[in-house]
DNA sequence: TTTGCTATTGAAAATCACTTTCATCAATGT
DNA sequence: ACATTGATGAAAGTGATTTTCAATAGCAAA
């Protein structure tokens, strides 16, 4: 089975030897009940409707310890905001854009994936990341 | 016959009525016989080694148009810098970048561009652009 | 070619989206 | 409860553009 991700992040907090903390509590629940591709400032601002007092640099050092601790990852989508989305245990997904709306939709290809890698290989090179994201027009936009 | 980039820029300032300048000239040349994935600053700081008073917000401007003319696209590698392609008429290339040297390599695949249509289809999607970077480490780094 | 209108240029100031600093607080171990 | 040390919020600092503005330089009409 697997662990939630509060749990997984207060492992990491006390395994480095960092504090729980409130703010860190608030971030988290915010963060974990939100929407998948969230900026600093788009979390920030939510938060800031029941925390006035917790501060934009605060967001942003815990959203770079999620980062840190597995349970998120940067993620850019060339739109000079960095965002972070959630990390599912062994899953990997890609991209999927309406570049209309600003609706954006997870995906995941074995046959891709595949195809990527011998790709790679065919160059020499060995792959540990990649990045694909499709920008279009979604359904609903279409209509 | 493919019309040379020269051209078709040339042909873009007179069709928006903008002025050809020797600024402009000097940009087009600089760009035309550089490396492909060119960031401002490098080649403000290529130019300015043969021509001194050029001003990095010329470069920068003038990037900007080749890119609205369709001679150049702009590029985000992650790394904070904002680059800048050749465009080559109807090719299409994704990039493998080296993450220990900085190397880029460009490659195409018919295989991969037709399943991305395919899946963007399977979500309602009517793509138009897309971004494929595999990040790894090239022949040269893993010897 | 001279003129007049408008686009272009270079330098500097302004933005943007982070990042870091710092004095003050708050967790945690004893 | 205390001391120690990491955490916080506000503000200052950065890096990479982006915009502003006064001075120029194309271009076309005369």
């Amino acid at each position: 089975m697997k662990k939630s991700k509060r749990k997984l992040f207060h492992d990491f907090i006390a395994r480095k030897g960092l504090k729980s903390t409130r703010q860190r509590d608030i971030v988290l629940d915010g963060f974990l009940s939100s929407d998948a591709h969230m900026s600093i400032e788009e979390l920030y601002l939510k938060l800031r409707a029941r925390h006035p007092n917790i501060g934009y640099a605060t967001v942003y050092r815990t959203l770079k310890l999620f980062s840190e601790s597995g349970i998120a990852r940067e993620i850019h989508f060339g739109d000079g905001q960095t965002r972070y989305e959630h990390v599912a245990e062994g899953e990997h997904h890609d991209h999927l854009l309406c570049t209309r709306c600003g609706e954006v939709m997870e995906f995941s290809n074995e046959a891709i994936e595949k195809l990527q890698d011998e790709i790679a290989e065919s160059h020499g090179y060995l792959v540990h990341t990649h990045k694909l994201e499709l920008y279009g027009i979604c359904p609903k936009c279409r209509k």
